[in-house]
RNA sequence: GUGGCCAUAGCUCAGCUGGUAGAGCACGAGGUUGUGAUCCUCGGGGUCGCGGGUUCAAAUCCCGUUGGUCACCCCA
């Protein structure tokens, strides 16, 4: 088939130089934030025996998947969808010998076999940030608080992002308070979960066949809790209604109309470890944050762009049984995911993403210097040694490639390169280094080059 | 898996009711002013996503297909 063109497969991505760079940038803004908060980073296979995954989810997880079998071969493969299988399975194989608590991360490749959309690709990143062993909401508040870490890196503030936080455990010990039978709480979870694409009317009418009054479903609705500290002793206050705060679009609650007492009950310690981790003016409690997953057990949570614009950028939870499902010794964990790809589109959103010659600065990939020939036949002769010298003594140094000679426009190739300085050849020994950024220049001998570009 | 919209140069797009393809920017070469600018000249590039159909004639109309995009399902 001559001048047949290929394309990249449906729901990938192909990374020039700055988006590759982009790429780098958020995985090292994210290794950085887990490294702080005192993880470690651990990887797996990039594909993992099919059954891996339908242990925990179940046939039906296949069609979702890339799986596979090698030519001739027996065994089914699947690209991995996910990490928390990999790592229950790594945790599980040596889970004698680890810590108490286990603190991994990792920023690793996933493919999910969907229907792309705003958001949403087939193949992308996820950083993965799981406390393993430790059951406490310390280790809850500390999941969070390592996103927080990293949405402060980037320059995202309290009022561009929501962390929305909900209790599984404290849900169903509320909902059997009110009688509801614990076979149908699936059911109202479900329901919770669909808030946003029901009508209210609708909403309303499905929360009554549990109970609930219009006045109830308007709290769960509009459903935001604050959470406040009460003054002195540290204690905590859980009010059935929100303070308006309108400033970060949050919507303000109903009234007064649930008695929340078991929820808050749960709540309590969890915020106020929060509030010790010094992250609690970034969270709401919202009842309904609720997470697809069967196999939370207790908090769950969605950090979701202010106004609601965007998917989630972040989800997670505490999964108390998991590990044991794959062979570990039980062993509570928590732990969220956060994509690269709703990240960048809230970050691009805020105006939040670097330029070029920051990115590449971030990557280190910004020339230090870039060496041109005033245009003399005993200047062109010592370029490429020049650069080779510099490159030698550990710096980042190009030239043109160009024919001219003109000045001005090996001055415009090196700017277009983002170099930091220029350095001008003039003659034996000597030249002119030229800071690309303020554009003061000096004369010097190509001697002292290393010394004035080093930092 | 279902549905809406879209597809022309590297990018952003123009191309009317069908008459055999354009602009700006970018890129490349050269020139000028010794310094990232301005200006001038020249150039590479597109079988109009792909395949079929209607027609004397298709970028344009019709069907299919691939890809993109947005939503549904799902969302680990």
């Amino acid at each position: 088939m001559p001048g047949h063109t290929f394309q990249s497969p449906t729901g990938t991505r192909d990374f020039y130089p700055a988006d590759a760079a982009l790429r780098r940038f958020i995985s090292e803004s994210w290794r950085s934030a887990a490294i702080r908060h005192g993880f470690e980073e651990v990887d797996g296979p990039t594909f993992e025996h099919l059954e891996l995954y339908t242990v925990k989810s179940g046939e039906g997880i296949v069609s979702e998947l890339f799986s596979f079998t090698r030519a001739g071969g027996e065994k089914t493969y699947a690209l991995r969808p996910e990490f928390t299988p990999t790592l229950a399975r790594l945790y599980a194989a040596k889970a004698n010998s680890l810590p108490k608590p286990t603190k991994w991360f990792c920023t690793p490749t996933f493919f999910r076999a969907e229907r792309p959309q705003r958001g949403r690709l087939r193949e992308f990143m996820q950083w993965n940030v799981d406390v393993i062993g430790d059951p406490s909401p310390a280790a809850d508040a500390e999941v969070i608080a390592t996103c927080v870490t990293l949405f402060t890196s980037l320059g995202f503030t309290p009022k561009d992002l929501r962390v929305k936080i909900n209790h599984r455990a404290a849900l169903a010990k509320w909902f059997d308070s009110r009688g509801i039978p614990e076979e149908r709480h699936a059911k109202l979870l479900a329901l919770l979960d669909q808030k946003g694409k029901l009508s209210p009317r609708d909403f309303t009418v499905k929360l009554a066949e549990f109970g609930f009054t219009p006045e109830q479903a308007e709290v769960f609705q509009k459903g935001v809790i604050r959470v406040e500290l009460g003054s002195g002793e540290g204690e905590l206050t859980v009010l059935g209604t929100t303070v308006a705060r309108e400033d970060i679009g949050v919507p303000t609650a109903a009234g007064e109309s649930l008695d929340l007492t078991f929820f808050s009950e749960a709540v309590r310690p969890l915020a106020l470890e929060l509030s010790q981790a010094g992250v609690l003016d970034w969270v709401d409690f919202d009842l309904s944050i609720v997470r697809g997953l069967a196999y939370y057990t207790g908090m769950v949570f969605e950090v979701h762009e202010a106004s609601g614009a965007e998917r989630a950028v972040a989800g997670g939870g505490r999964y108390d049984n998991l590990i044991e499902l794959f062979g570990g010794p039980p062993t509570s964990a928590v732990g969220m995911g956060m994509g690269d790809v709703v990240l960048a589109l809230v970050m691009k959103d805020k105006g939040l993403l670097p330029d070029e010659a920051r990115l590449m600065e971030l990557a280190g990939q910004r020339p230090d210097v870039f060496v041109i020939s005033n245009g003399s036949p005993e200047a062109d002769a010592q370029v490429r040694s020049t650069v080779a010298m510099l490159r030698k003594a550990g710096l980042h140094a190009r030239h043109t490639y160009k024919a001219t000679k003109n000045v001005g426009k090996l001055l415009q190739d090196a700017a277009g390169q983002k170099a930091r300085f220029a350095v001008i050849i003039e003659g034996p020994g000597q030249c002119q280094i030229k800071d690309m950024a303020g554009g003061g220049q000096r004369p010097a001998a190509i001697s002292e080059i290393v010394a004035a570009v080093r930092r």
